[in-house]
DNA sequence: CCGTGATTTGCACAGAGTGCAAAGTTGCAC
DNA sequence: GTGCAACTTTGCACTCTGTGCAAATCACGG
């Protein structure tokens, strides 16, 4: 069916030029912390220069928040594969905790607790679950039509991103930055278990 | 009980420096839109240097996201004033529609209208949705002692919160940049619908 | 091999954000 | 009210960000 399509030599220069930058990017978030790097020490550790740097990012939080992102984006790629007449809070509890990727909810993982204290990098993280959301209102409204309660779909969907942001947060204080396969474990579970509250309607 | 305490002459012009900065921002905006003004502009507008600017606000947009917080604030005020053993819930519900502050809730609708489109603006509203989160949930850990279940309360919070940003963004559908009486009105409506559709674990 | 269109790069420039020290205010004790 | 101590505002200098533009380089099809 939908074939991953053409990968044209410029197609690929232009995701391996995108994915060292950001691999670039969280190499010097690793070895010297948020904000002691410049977007000049990213281009040159990427070995590209500094413009190329801002054709593919707009600032290094942009960058490094695209961890985030991936993970979220193979999130609703999950969400998708699922059958469509499951109701909506059951597929986004599998969907989230999905190994489709175990590397990405790694990278999401490592970057959350690399962010603390980083109000800008933050604001970019905050963003990437926000666009999940609209992605998945979006997914949601194209399987079933014009919904007649845009409301109870809104809140919905933003009660189960939330509820995975919860999931992250509550992992963050209790695991601090380890991200190791039991650490990363625990997370998947949370993240079920965050979800599950949302199921049940949080009664206890 | 709890005065207000000490409104010393250092205070007074602390907040009336803060409240004319905010103010400068805001009228920039308006005539303006985002983007189409510097620092140096609001800082002129507001009778103060550039480098005073910077010692209240982080940024153009911080200032701007001073009215959200300060809706924010006055929901977080409300929701202290509830009774201690009223569902969480129910208290939520009220504290977003209570008219503590009818301004607020206009300058929230009206700054979220103004944002659209404007990625850095849009953080910094994310950013103050979550930081009331996190206040909410310091709130309730404060009342109830250290919670058994962080999960559970993270969640819960977490999702008020998505549901009143969602409330938000359907509103702006329905009416656009109109913050007449009556659409406000309709505005803390879909407040408590939003809530109420939380409090039913959106069960139609 | 060459032309065409996309991509990268260097350069220039306006603006953001911050440290620092001088100048100006406010509060308080006498 | 004088004067000193603490706090606030301001100007200045400096680094870094983000973007427009045009030249150079690269990918691809003929």
């Amino acid at each position: 069916m939908s074939e991953t399509a053409a990968p044209s030599r410029r197609e690929l220069n232009k995701t391996a030029n995108r994915d060292a930058i950001a691999a670039a990017a969280l190499e010097l978030l690793r070895s010297r912390g948020m904000g002691e790097f410049t977007v000049d020490d990213i281009a040159a550790t990427a070995g590209v220069s500094r413009r190329t740097f801002f054709n593919y990012f707009s600032s290094a939080e942009a960058a490094i928040a695209s961890f985030t992102q991936k993970y979220l984006d193979s999130v609703i790629e999950q969400l998708l594969r699922r059958p469509s007449d499951e109701p909506l809070l059951e597929s986004a509890q599998h969907a989230l905790t999905a190994v489709g990727s175990p590397r990405d909810l790694a990278l999401l993982a490592e970057t959350y607790a690399l962010t603390q204290n980083h109000p800008q990098l933050s604001r970019y993280q905050l963003q990437a679950w926000d666009e999940c959301s609209t992605s998945i209102i979006a997914a949601a409204t194209n399987r079933l039509g014009k919904v007649d309660d845009e409301l109870y779909l809104h809140a919905l969907v933003g009660s189960i991103i939330a509820s995975g942001r919860a999931a992250m947060e509550v992992w963050f204080q209790q695991r601090g930055p380890d991200t190791s396969e039991t650490s990363l474990a625990i997370l998947r579970q949370l993240l079920f278990d965050a979800v599950g509250h949302l199921r049940s309607g949080f009664n206890p």
